[in-house]
DNA sequence: TTTAAATATAGGTTTGACAAATAGGGGAAT
DNA sequence: ATTCCCCTATTTGTCAAACCTATATTTAAA
């Protein structure tokens, strides 16, 4: 038998099966596609009742490490992990955190300017013309004035996605979701009504003429005075909201 | 009422009910530290059982969002979003990642050694003391030949840490934790029969030295060293493996 | 006034049942 | 004999009504 119950004391049943099944699957004693027991078994083998095992399963259904299926051939299944489903997550949570406030704008942009710098310099070693014309696309995109605020924000998003992408490096990836889905937005939440787009495009430009000549200093260069216009930006405005809301008290 | 019921089609009542609550959250209709209603109202205002609400809860439960209390003053909260708490669901999921080999180690060196060169140059501006006494604590265990090497990688996990909490950057460590608990941890399970404790230590010690002493750049350069050891540490490994599973074929 | 027991309220768990989806087999029509 | 359709078995999905357990509040006794 796979999974065993824990000696178990009070509180908690489902969340302590849940944690057993969870390091089972952690430490490969259940592989992936590999189907669990079913629920009236896992019931059965840990001493507790069906709708328990099911709160268990459950949670790690929320956690994308199983999923479930109807019918005979049906049940519970160790679901293969992927990056995707996991910077979805990491982007809900990411975009909650930024949304109470947990981080300042200036720590959010100097992490951006830090690490989106490294993409370039790895893009400028790694990059395909598949990512190059990835980037140009939605640089198209950005000079096409009759797209809304909405649209243009969008663009840019993907357009330091394909940046990302182009570093041809899954682990740097992983951790750039969080930037991506969560702290680019953020950014362009606060700045997108005194950002001029001819000058971001222009700037999205200079960082692909530079990746494509694999120019690395060019390209962090001007992703640098991307993200100094956006901190510009920024203060903008900040100042007219101090001059809106108490003109007394403008400076800061 | 704030949660309404979605004109459910089909399947997954459960699942749609924990989106509709999720959402609630997301924008802020259901604030921190709130209390939802109980389960029986919520069941009777979605219309479903009470197992049912509660599954949808225990996979909000999963995911960090709300928080379970008993008795007269308990009930289900929205959980103030914490750092950790993400940090830990990333880490494990990334674990898993790395688990089943989607990334391999030249690029997890390669992400390794620039995010983490990015954290020198921030420690070098904006370190305290206290960080560069807790990197030193972290020293002193490493240079204790008595110690296990579980004990080691734990100490060297720690001081990698301390050198990201010194950056001061919240999104910046938020990101780092990805390395941190799950890339760091799989490099050393790889190489940590052939390395040297001594001279990851002494390295160890190169970089709080400059980080003390201002110097980014000497930092970086002392993390590009270490890591070019860890690299060379896994070579070594490969061909060990090489030389003892396959003689014939020892090089790749 | 302090302390301890009773109570009310909420989540936690169980039992037992039925509904819904689905793969596979068996029977009827061609 | 082959093909198509329905039927059934299996497994997850949902429901209902209870009882258990933890805990804050209230009440009563010392």
């Amino acid at each position: 038998m796979i999974l065993k119950y824990d000696e178990v004391v009070r509180t908690g049943i489902a969340r302590q099966v849940s944690d057993n099944i969870r390091s089972a699957i952690m430490d490969g004693r259940l592989k992936i596609d590999e189907r669990l027991p079913t629920e009236e078994e896992l019931a059965r083998s840990f001493g507790i009742s069906r709708p328990t095992v099911r709160e268990a399963l459950k949670r790690l259904a929320a956690q994308n490490l199983i999923h479930s299926k109807r019918g005979p051939t049906g049940g519970n299944f160790v679901k293969r992990p992927d990056p995707e489903g996991l910077s979805k997550a990491i982007t809900g949570a990411a975009t909650l955190l930024v949304g109470i406030g947990a981080f300042d704008i200036e720590e959010i942009i100097t992490a951006r300017l830090e690490t989106e710098a490294v993409c370039c310099r790895l893009s400028a070693a790694n990059r395909s013309e598949a990512d190059l014309a990835a980037m140009e696309a939605e640089i198209a995109v950005q000079l096409d004035e009759t797209i809304s605020d909405e649209d243009f924000c969008a663009s840019d998003v993907r357009f330091h996605r394909a940046l990302v992408d182009s570093t041809g490096n899954g682990p740097l990836k992983l951790m750039m979701y969080t930037v991506i889905e969560a702290f680019i937005p953020i950014t362009n939440m606060i700045v997108f009504r005194v950002r001029e787009r001819r000058h971001v495009a222009s700037l999205h430009q200079e960082i692909v003429d530079a990746v494509r000549a694999r120019k690395d200093a060019k390209a962090a260069d001007a992703l640098a005075r991307l993200l100094a216009y956006v901190r510009e930006s920024y203060s903008a405005v900040l100042d007219a909201r101090a001059k809106r809301d108490v003109p007394s008290q403008a400076s800061a």
